[in-house]
DNA sequence: TGTAATTCCTATTAAATCGATAGGATTAAT
DNA sequence: ATTAATCCTATCGATTTAATAGGAATTACA
């Protein structure tokens, strides 16, 4: 399941794409229309900028806004920043992994060759959207 | 993520299809070899029984057996049963399909297009896999 | 017929995660 | 100064997950 937190993410960097201007936009603004808690939101922008993704402008009239243009914002980074890992098991992901604890043969494993192919799909679809993609109509 | 409850159900279930004999296969042997709790894989090959993947004998030399072929059980149906939708996100699932709260045009919509996309190639995996594929090697 | 071995069923629990809220500290424009 | 915004930490309640407990029902077979 896609988390709130993700979901969230994704509608409020595409309303950040779709302000074209120079001003930052301001949590408020994507709060209401996208109907999000606002405190909520508060939070994963912070994320997201924690991350690199987006830059923010501190006091009045400050706000968030992209690092990037949408079009060089992949969704690879985005998720993993947002949802973590793409891959639904720790020994077949490429960024965060780890070893299980049963798994005595990780090549063996039924479980774990399904899960790479899993990976590699979903990889393909992110690394070949990007928020350019998200935010157009 | 994948719950462990998937991953030991998909375990279990590699295990069952390698036991080519006519015997049902006890809960017992393959917690054993699998390494995985004994009461908590008992409930999980109940759910698969119940979901008409597995088949059952009760009491001596009872146990699980497969209702088909190995080959003719796919992914699609036995990650449904256990880890539930394969979509990411309600609104976009085909057997559980649901509206968001929020979103009040789901075409419109930046997050739908994306898992949309996600689903379907997830979807080709896990119709294109099967059993026998797991526990074949 | 009785005993052992097995699945079947329900309930409970401990821990983790998720979604959201609270309350204020900090910063910047006017 | 005042106002408006981000920033930060802590907490909370609900849900889900992984596992355990305890026994009922069923079957093989000595």
């Amino acid at each position: 399941m896609l988390s709130k937190k993700t979901k969230y993410g994704l509608k409020a960097l595409t309303y950040i794409a779709r302000c074209k201007g120079e001003d930052p936009v301001q949590v408020s603004a994507i709060a209401k229309s996208e109907q999000i808690p606002q405190k909520f939101l508060e939070s994963i922008l912070l994320t997201l900028r924690k991350a690199g993704v987006l830059g923010s402008k501190k006091g009045k009239h400050g706000g968030y806004y992209l690092r990037k243009e949408p079009s060089e914002i992949l969704m690879t980074e985005v998720m993993r920043v947002l949802e973590g890992p793409i891959a639904m098991v720790p020994c077949v992901s490429l960024n965060y992994y780890e070893k299980c604890d049963d798994c005595p043969d990780e090549h063996a494993c039924s479980v774990h060759r399904l899960m790479i192919e899993v990976r590699d799909s979903t990889l393909k679809v992110f690394r070949n959207t990007t928020l350019a993609d998200l935010s157009s109509k």
